[in-house]
DNA sequence: CCCATAACCGTATGGCTGTATGGCAAACAT
DNA sequence: ATGTTTGCCATACAGCCATACGGTTATGGG
């Protein structure tokens, strides 16, 4: 075998040069051209590595909503080390997706393009729900360790509750973003924390690991 | 003068050509050219209404933000006429944004792609803040009512909890569209009757109209 | 009647798009 | 060393886009 490269660390060049666009031409900005130029290579080595322009921009926002997946993670894993509470690990790593600083507010903006773009694409709709699932069986796991430990009330749904908590940040994420001056990203936090505190109404008894939850 | 034409007829035919194209074909799908077929005119008429193609996507979003409104005003008249909860009047009118049935669901397609066009573009962005605020201001009035009537704590922030009503609302709608599977509109239905009864906790002791609110 | 003016149409155009294609350079197996 | 496979590039191309423009038609005021 000849010369080789790193596949996935080109794709994920590329994916990153689509996201630089988006962040600061938005999603209408991102032609190949353009991609490639912000990457630094050329057109066609672009098209040597996705077939099409619809799989760069699946695999980007597929890298996006991972990137985003595996910090919420981390964050939820470093707080149940720190032993904190169920409630407040859920607040800090949902806080993590709003608009509440400069690094944040870009990660808010790809998030929402491609969001926009996939009401009109099925593949980008079908990544989106995939990722939504997984966020919510995170959301309904953590819920579930609260009933153990005793934060939350037996008789809750879980999959409900992790359905509306969703809900309700993807819409203050969208209004944080596009009405700054209206919905401030703070009130977002604050509304967030408000609605975990009328799921999570009890106290904590013993000792449970969140792991798997959010 | 010369030979006339209804103005704001036109108009009107055309933003409702660029409906149909986004919720047949998609945002993309929506060229001069193709909402002019569509509505049965020529290019250069569309061009002698229009200065622009984002004049004409910017007239098509208004209309269509203000047809949904107003509709949802109507509701709240209706239902108030008919002497019901306050609680029970926004239940059914933000129910009517929800992706409940073919026409409803068409609606929210259209809606939700321009939201997204909104995020990477600054006049559809106003427009669209514009009308939420509106939205709130309704909501929040509501609320407000409630509290002279008994149906809500009087302790209750009524501009948060229009904001964070507004939130769910538009989560929920994105969500029920484009995972109809995951999320049905029943259970967005449901989740919203839920939101609304942590907000309307008491009972109406003397009736009040709801008059100016949602 | 008639003409000025607005409504309306058809087409031209220059630019940008995604993709196809052919060729050059590099490096591993032999 | 050398051939062959892969990485990588530059360019060509056909199509569609928004917009510009000139011409035609119809109608209200004089």
């Amino acid at each position: 075998m000849p010369r080789t490269a790193d596949h996935d660390a080109r794709r994920r060049q590329v994916a990153e040069a689509v996201a630089q666009l988006v962040a600061t031409d938005g999603f209408d900005a991102v032609t190949v051209a353009r991609t490639a130029a912000a990457a630094g290579i050329s057109v066609g080595l672009v098209q040597h590595y996705f077939p099409s322009k619809d799989e760069m921009l699946l695999h980007a926002f597929t890298l996006a909503r991972e990137r985003i997946e595996r910090r919420v993670h981390d964050e939820v894993e470093r707080a149940d080390r720190a032993g904190a509470r169920i409630e407040h690990i859920l607040r800090d790593a949902l806080a993590e997706l709003l608009p509440l600083d400069a690094r944040r507010r870009r990660e808010c903006r790809v998030e929402l393009a491609f969001t926009g773009r996939a009401i009109d694409n099925p593949r980008l709709a079908e990544a989106l729900g995939r990722s939504n699932a997984h966020v919510r069986a995170q959301l309904a796991q953590a819920v579930h360790n609260g009933k153990e430990c005793g934060e939350v009330e037996p008789a809750v749904d879980g999959n409900a509750a992790a359905q509306r908590l969703l809900a309700l940040v993807d819409g203050l994420r969208l209004h944080a973003y596009t009405e700054p001056d209206t919905v401030t990203a703070d009130a977002a936090r604050d509304a967030l924390a408000d609605q975990l505190a009328r799921v999570f109404t009890g106290r904590c008894h013993h000792r449970k690991s969140t792991r798997g939850g959010r």
